[in-house]
DNA sequence: CGGCAAACCTGCGAGC
DNA sequence: TGCTCGCAGGTTTGCC
């Protein structure tokens, strides 16, 4: 489900019910995601207050008043729900519930629980070995062409290659660079390291845009819902590019039958998207 | 060091 | 209907 606009539905929909609640229970069920659930997770949280729930790139940051930050990653297919009445029984893939003093119940699924759930009790959340490492927030002051040049200079790899990598930049996934390059009109093939001057300045204009317009949209839902409350973005009817392999090229006037329309082909092992005719 | 495939998991839809 | 295959929004590892 998630890369960034996804995470931040998620952050926007469980402010409302976390922010300042306090944790009464968490329940635990399955301990092995991708790193295991630190045994001290649920005594960490019991009796606290969530002070803030913030994100990091596809991270949230549930802040806690006792000095304790919870990170959540959904992974791949992780997600969030919100019961303001008692849960139903908790299926396989229901790994942990969140249930606040005044019983709302949030809860965490995650079938291929590539998603994480772990505790930072350092006061320097960001030095956290999971966050240490990310680059810039594409909708922070931090990011802009400059920035991304610079990151980019000297990189022999394809600028899909370098836009998926959360160094770079942090919080794209494998649809939103796909839909970043064809707004900016730039190959997924082009080597990073030619994306410079006036190109970043579209690419970075690009990721920005295509990034708020996603927001605004709820995010994407491809195959469940994204809202905790069980909302459905619809940014997935916005696509330009991704998944419509074949399909007409929206921004192109050019004879679809003799172009092909929209291409897909695998880049290190990711499907890509893209309109040869418009993307160079 | 950099780049890429494979691995970690389960579910779903397409095609036979 | 039921099976197999390929594919899926992420990240880390280990190999060239």
């Amino acid at each position: 489900m998630p890369e960034l606009p996804e995470v931040e539905t998620v952050r926007r929909g469980l402010a409302p019910v976390l922010e300042n609640a306090h944790l009464k229970t968490v329940v635990v069920r399955r301990e092995k995601l991708r790193i295991p659930i630190p045994g001290d997770l649920a005594s960490r949280l019991e009796g606290a207050r969530v002070v803030t729930i913030g994100r990091r790139a596809k991270y949230l940051l549930l802040e806690m008043d006792n000095a304790a930050v919870a990170l959540i990653h959904l992974g791949m297919s992780g997600h969030m729900t919100i019961y303001k009445e008692p849960p139903p029984p908790p299926g396989p893939h229901d790994h942990v519930d969140f249930i606040t003093e005044n019983d709302v119940c949030v809860r965490f699924t995650d079938p291929r629980r590539f998603g994480l759930i772990t505790l930072d009790t350092s006061d320097h959340v960001h030095e956290h070995k999971l966050l240490r490492h990310l680059g810039p927030d594409p909708l922070s002051n931090e990011f802009n062409a400059i920035e991304l040049a610079a990151r980019l200079k000297g990189r022999a790899t394809s600028i899909k290659g370098a836009l998926m990598d959360q160094k770079t930049v942090a919080g794209l996934g494998n649809i939103y660079v796909s839909e970043s390059l064809f707004r900016a009109g730039i190959s997924p093939k082009r080597k990073a390291a030619s994306v410079q001057g006036g190109r970043a300045e579209k690419l970075a204009a690009a990721i920005r845009e295509v990034l708020t317009d996603a927001i605004s949209a709820g995010g994407s839902s491809l195959r469940d819902h994204v809202s905790p409350d069980g909302e459905l973005g619809y940014f997935q009817h916005q696509f330009g590019v991704y998944g419509r392999e074949g399909e007409p090229c929206p921004g192109c006037t050019c004879d679809w039958a003799k172009s092909g329309g929209i291409r897909r082909f695998v880049q290190s092992g990711r499907s890509t998207y893209y309109c040869p005719a418009r993307q160079r």
